[in-house]
DNA sequence: TTATTTTTGTTAATTAATTAACAAGTTAAC
DNA sequence: GTTAACTTGTTAATTAATTAACAAAAATAA
């Protein structure tokens, strides 16, 4: 059975801040202490650990070693999925040194790839770069899942369509525009241009 | 009368679509095709558009032109606000390019801001670098409002509150890791390990 | 012992966001 | 002129997400 979407996505928060809190703080946390490292209420902790079936203790609070061990087994169901950055210009470098350390991203970077020959079979941060014409041989081969692009070329959704077919389920797109992607591909969209226009309107 | 945060959003990703659609496809526009481009549901589309009060037209549904004109309209309530970042590197770089374009983002980034002396006092796509130092300074000068996060350091805090002393009201952070603002500030935290992590659990 | 404080765990209530349903307007085909 | 085909605009229904409310447990203080 399924956690509800948002829950997934504070159980990895809450995985990452605890991380810091265990080495820092203490081995035990109450919800609203953990509420307020990521701005919610506490309430919101205790029912998302309610939803993974995690018990605290009245007196300490929640003790963080089982619970980052928890967490780590919810998450990884059945295993964290491998990925691959298209495009190694300053965003790709970014993105790929953000994620890159497993202690804090178990999301492992298999590829990259770039259009760019200068980039072609060079290695970033331990991850070789290879030419767009390589995905469906590189993808398969290392069972990549998940695609970032870094890219707006024209021609991005030419390199979409090969990469879906190349078997890719879950695409990440930080700069380019729209493209079109079947019902089935699991799709998320971050433009900051959309958030800060947002909070433009928000604050007075 | 504030509009709901999610049609907020959906407004700012019309107005980009819409600029592109204009150019290349035609004058007129239908609820479905808007809604496929952002891959949502057209009763949304006409549902965002009733709630900033714009009408179709039976025959060619909504006319790009007047519809971009009153999106506009809309979100620079009053005006849009001024922005910095926070961190001259590969994504402060990458994320400056991204939105530096005035015909697709409105929002204007005044000034940058590094502690590295290598990066201190350049120019980066006609945007001035200058040291943390001189935050209150420029901040106020240029009444810069948004800050962008692109820095992962350990004194983060301490210029999160020169920040805000110095008048900021919204905050993007990227990287850095958890930090505490007060409640009054419109806060947005994008990490891409979230967002990856969450793309791990569902898709199979 | 008995009240008080504190925190978890859980259900119920509320709020927000999305989607369904459908009337009404317009054109085109017959 | 009538019907059929589309589309918008809007209300109602549904679903999802958040928050409130409170019982139960355990320690502490009186």
């Amino acid at each position: 059975m399924k956690l509800p979407p948002k829950t997934v996505e504070r159980l990895s928060q809450y995985r990452r801040v605890l991380k810091k809190y265990e080495e820092l703080e203490g081995s035990h946390i109450f919800s609203h202490d953990l509420a307020r490292l990521l701005k919610i209420n506490p309430v919101q902790v205790r029912r998302d650990l309610m939803l993974i079936g995690f018990s605290g203790n009245y007196r300490n609070g929640y003790k963080v070693q089982d619970l980052l061990k928890l967490i780590d087994k919810t998450l990884t169901t059945p295993k964290s999925q491998n990925t691959a950055i298209i495009g190694m210009g300053k965003l790709g470098n970014a993105i790929l040194r953000h994620i890159s350390p497993s202690d804090v991203c178990p999301v492992s970077v298999k590829a990259a790839f770039d259009v760019n020959p200068r980039r072609i079979n060079k290695d970033y941060s331990g991850v070789h770069c290879y030419d767009i014409s390589k995905i469906p041989e590189i993808v398969k081969e290392n069972n990549i899942k998940i695609a970032i692009l870094t890219i707006s070329d024209d021609d991005i959704q030419a390199i979409v369509d090969v990469l879906i077919e190349s078997g890719i389920k879950g695409i990440v797109n930080y700069i380019a525009g729209p493209i079109r992607v079947p019902d089935e591909i699991y799709f998320k969209e971050y433009d900051i241009r959309t958030t800060l226009e947002e909070m433009s309107y928000f604050i007075d």
